[in-house]
DNA sequence: TTACGTCCACTTTTT
DNA sequence: GTGGACGTAA
């Protein structure tokens, strides 16, 4: 593999120092680099199944994985590679005691909603709910504490403004949270890391066992990293003689995670922190045209944080980045729509251009637009759970014929039949959870619903498939037809999702591997990578493309409102993450940058009828230099071009 | 007790 | 355009 003399100093680092912090802009083979470091740790003589590599998306991971293996082949796979969550996981499954997880069940944020919902609904009174910060909401609280190390009373009286009643109630809630996963058997994704902590922390004998497996830890992405899973590095590093060696790398530039607690200190204090550390810097951008780069760095400098990153093109010059304006987000959509056609026409494959939205939601209008053009395309990012409702619900008959505790799951399987509502539901389940261990829940379900077969034989039948998850999946999906066909419009096509399903299960040795590795790694996701192979356009949110790159890209709705997100405007911090998430956005392109911007959608400045000012400017790109971009509109836009007579009639009641 | 209608506020990003 | 809280008919 060649490296340029940047890259192949911090991969072939044998300095002094312990531990090695790489700090690399934007295109500048941060991913290349760990690969060469690997290669060469390997060539070194360090076994591979000594390295650990972590990163912080699955995305991520599963690239390391793939390009790995194809430099070194086999070998790869005896690399430890994962995400963060996965990596204590799997530790924790290995010796479940002394971190005290035997026997408890991966929920994901989903489940872990519904949860928090039927305990804010138990300790609420009638009219308190209305408003009473929201389920969603108090796991945000919740998380954002616990992955930032912080007491949950100290974060709420620093971080948000709720009267002292509601705080106490919130308090109370989050422990009856706490108490109930414990007595279901529940872990969420936070408890992953930290009882993991916690469990290594308490346990010097265990902590050294597990530290002493790895002579490499590699970590991508650092600026992400939280103070939680700084603690598990330390963990890994710190005991004296058998520790492992650290080489992270990370961007300050493309810290996108605060609000899931990244903190950057870890990437600023990175010497100061650790006993004997060095810091390299790469500079050299491979990816981008000088012009792309060009207005990147605009955006930093512009700044009041000194990010001292000054991209230079190793390709030299090209196209300059196109920007357009459009009257609707339609026109927005059916513009692009329109163009990728174009460019495919004119013989470019579809795989090579990317549309970079800010959220799951604004893509919408442009899938609308593709499906219009029959341009085949793949959306990466966000929480599509909405059309995995289906999915879920044959996941939950899985997860209650395994365990009859799972409450989460007998609720959602339960009122799947019809006839059978929260009420109903309830009752079954104070049944099920008061059983014996060993007692089988379909005893519970004869003198429950003795007339209803057919709930019953859903259970009796998954139970009976255990070891055969592709099987018990199918027949899972058969059987749970008789009550969903009603309930969902197009059953036909959902159940084929199921089957692809059961098909994903083929890989497992049982039931509860594939739940838990579902739970992980949702099949959206393996969805998607199905059709990676595939000739299509990559519809993908700015914070899963990081890492990611098309030689042409489109960035979707940067208008005032987006960039910053309105919702961030008042805080210093999240006004400057958000610049942060453009950056990204605007340096994943290689050759043709175009930035697209609707009008129609300003309104959401607006909130409750007045204007919400930022702290620093409330638009990035509203002093960006002409001569930085092409500049086009189409149809008329308020601002540029003089306006219409029709001007006139806008004051009109 | 379930299923359905109505009014309301809200509409980011990921493990 | 949607999901949650709440009221009401079968």
């Amino acid at each position: 593999m060649k490296l340029n003399p940047e890259q192949s100093a911090a991969a072939h680092y044998q300095g002094s120092a312990r531990h090695l912090l790489v700090l690399a802009g934007a295109g500048t083979g941060k991913t290349r680099t760990i690969i060469g470091r690997i290669l060469f740790l390997i060539q070194q003589g360090a076994p591979a199944e000594r390295l650990l590599m972590l990163t912080f998306t699955r995305r991520a991971a599963k690239e390391m994985l793939l390009r790995l293996h194809n430099e070194v082949g086999n070998v790869a796979d005896s690399i430890t590679a994962g995400t963060f969550h996965h990596f204590c996981l799997q530790v924790m499954r290995r010796v479940p005691k002394p971190f005290g997880v035997e026997e408890r069940t991966v929920i994901d944020r989903d489940d872990a909603q519904s949860l928090l919902q039927l305990i804010r609904g138990e300790r609420l009174k009638k009219g308190e709910k209305r408003d009473f910060p929201k389920a969603a909401t108090i796991l945000n609280y919740l998380s954002y504490a616990k992955n930032c190390c912080l007491d949950l009373q100290d974060y709420l009286l620093q971080f948000t403004e709720l009267d002292d009643n509601t705080m106490a109630r919130l308090i109370e809630i989050a422990q009856h949270y706490e108490q109930r996963k414990r007595e279901r058997h529940y872990l969420d994704y936070d408890d992953i890391l930290h009882l993991f902590v916690q469990g290594i922390e308490n346990n010097d004998k265990l902590r050294e066992r597990i530290a002493g497996l790895y002579q490499h830890v590699l970590v991508d992405e650092m600026q992400d990293t939280n103070p939680l899973q700084w603690r598990i590095l330390q963990a890994l590093t710190q005991p004296g003689t058998a520790g492992a060696k650290l080489f992270c790398v990370g961007d300050d530039a493309q810290s996108i995670y605060a609000f899931r607690g990244a903190d950057f200190r870890n990437v600023h204090e990175f010497e100061a922190r650790l006993d004997s550390a060095a810091t390299l810097k790469l500079q050299e951008n491979y990816r981008s045209t000088q012009e792309i780069l060009d207005i990147a760095n605009w955006l930093l400098a512009q700044s009041h944080i000194a990010y001292d990153k000054d991209l230079h093109a190793h390709r030299g010059r090209g196209l300059k980045p196109v920007l357009v304006d459009f009257e609707s987000k339609f026109d927005e959509a059916a513009w692009i729509a329109a163009d990728l056609q174009e460019r495919h026409e004119a013989g470019a494959g579809w795989r090579d251009h990317m549309v970079l939205v800010r959220s799951a939601w604004s893509a919408k209008t442009l899938e609308g637009a593709l499906i219009e053009r029959n341009i085949p395309y793949q959306f990466v990012g966000g929480t599509s759970l909405l059309e995995a409702a289906h999915v879920k619900d044959l996941l939950s008959l899985c997860r209650a014929a395994i365990s009859a505790y799972d409450e989460l799951a007998w609720m959602r399987y339960l009122k799947c039949w019809p006839r059978i509502g929260d009420a109903t539901a309830a009752r079954i389940v104070q049944q099920l959870i008061a059983l014996e261990p060993a007692a089988n829940p379909l005893q519970v379900l004869e003198s429950a619903l003795a007339k209803r077969e057919d709930v019953r034989q859903g259970i009796a039948l998954i139970q009976q498939y255990r070891s055969e998850p592709n099987t018990a999946l199918k027949v899972g999906a058969e059987h749970l037809g008789k009550a969903l066909s009603q309930r969902y419009d197009r059953w036909e096509s959902r159940l084929a999702d199921l089957r692809l399903l059961s098909e994903l299960a083929l890989r497992y040795k049982d039931l509860l591997g594939f739940v838990e590795a579902y739970t992980l790694d949702p099949v959206s996701n393996s969805e998607a990578e199905k059709t990676e192979q595939e000739d299509c356009v990559t519809l993908i949110t700015v914070h899963s493309a990081k890492g990611t790159e098309a030689p042409v890209c489109y960035c979707l709705g940067v208008q005032p409102g987006m960039y910053p997100h309105m919702r961030s405007l008042g805080d210093r911090d999240a006004e400057e993450e958000e610049r942060r998430i453009l950056y990204v956005a605007l340096t994943r392109a290689q050759n043709e940058l175009i930035i697209t911007r609707s009008g129609d959608d300003n309104r959401t400045l607006f909130h409750g009828g007045s204007f919400v000012q930022g702290v620093g400017s409330s638009y990035f790109l509203e002093y960006l230099p002409s001569e930085l971009v092409e500049y086009q509109h189409y149809g008329y836009h308020q601002g540029h071009g003089g306006g219409s007579i029709l001007d006139e009639l806008l004051d009109f009641d």
